[in-house]
DNA sequence: GTAACTGTAACTATCTTAGTGACAATTAGG
DNA sequence: CCTAATTGTCACTAAGATAGTTACAGTTAC
């Protein structure tokens, strides 16, 4: 598996970017949240605002907010947009086209694993910023929104 | 994501010793089929042999063969054999307690997360062994079977 | 006895990742 | 205009994972 964790820090930015609806969040702010650097928060908040997720502004009370609603941004957008493309990776050479196997093995695999993403990516494509942020204040079991 | 190919290379080494049903296959032929190293091969077989899929004899003559029924080999249990635990890693560091985002997030994203890995493991569980040894037979369009 | 195997240890090269410091450019506000 | 706050981005490091490789002792068939 993609051994990288920019999913799980994309979503917690994006959520926190819901739950703080509106105003701008730093991404000193943002990396104490997550409990990283900030270039890596910058690093990825470039990403989401080339894509249209986030808007953001540098100088002093700059920062970065959603440019779209919570609703309107799935997890398979966020995912896709981490760089996940492929979840299961071929062989690092290819295999011997002299043999019946290593020449069909990439053929028959390439569409069992596409099934099996797609089935996966299902499930991200029915989910929004929206219900990760509903379901945190749900487990705050508060309606106000005082992130940090 | 799974970052490694052995999965890949597991079950293209048990999709051979399907096809060349019982004829015991050494570690550098089914190499020369994956195209990698003898010791790569070996590797994966030896976790394959103490989970009970294959048998793998030394000596002159040697070499392994399905312990089981292609039919009775999931993609699945394959998948799980060679350490692919979580599809989606979290955060390297624990997120902040002191912010409802960063209090939550693990929480909401493990069930999300899990949600969607079983949607994917479902479709492997679905396929074995012998699905991938007919699928490139019927490639090969030939009943024959000289994979090498 | 010899040749053909496996199992496994040890090592290397390569890649990926997260994290970090540094600094120019931008902006708000006095 | 000056200052402080903030972003974007470059360059670097440390750590970890991976595939590949050599080497060699142990096992087996003939």
């Amino acid at each position: 598996m993609t051994k990288n964790s920019r999913f799980t820090v994309a979503v917690h930015a994006l959520a926190l970017l819901a739950i703080v609806r509106g105003k701008p969040a730093t991404s000193d702010y943002i990396a104490r949240s997550v409990n990283t650097n900030p270039v890596v928060i910058r690093r990825i908040l470039g990403v989401l605002g080339k894509a249209g997720l986030v808007e953001t502004h540098p100088g002093a009370g700059g920062g970065s907010e959603l440019a779209k609603k919570p609703s309107d941004i799935s997890l398979l957008e966020v995912y896709r947009l981490m760089g996940n493309v492929d979840l299961f990776p071929m062989h690092t050479q290819p295999p011997s086209e002299d043999c019946v196997c290593g020449r069909h093995i990439q053929t028959v695999l390439s569409g069992v694993f596409s099934e099996a993403q797609q089935a996966m990516e299902h499930v991200l494509d029915g989910l929004t910023i929206e219900d990760i942020e509903l379901q945190i204040e749900e487990l705050e079991e508060s309606g106000l929104c005082e992130p940090c």
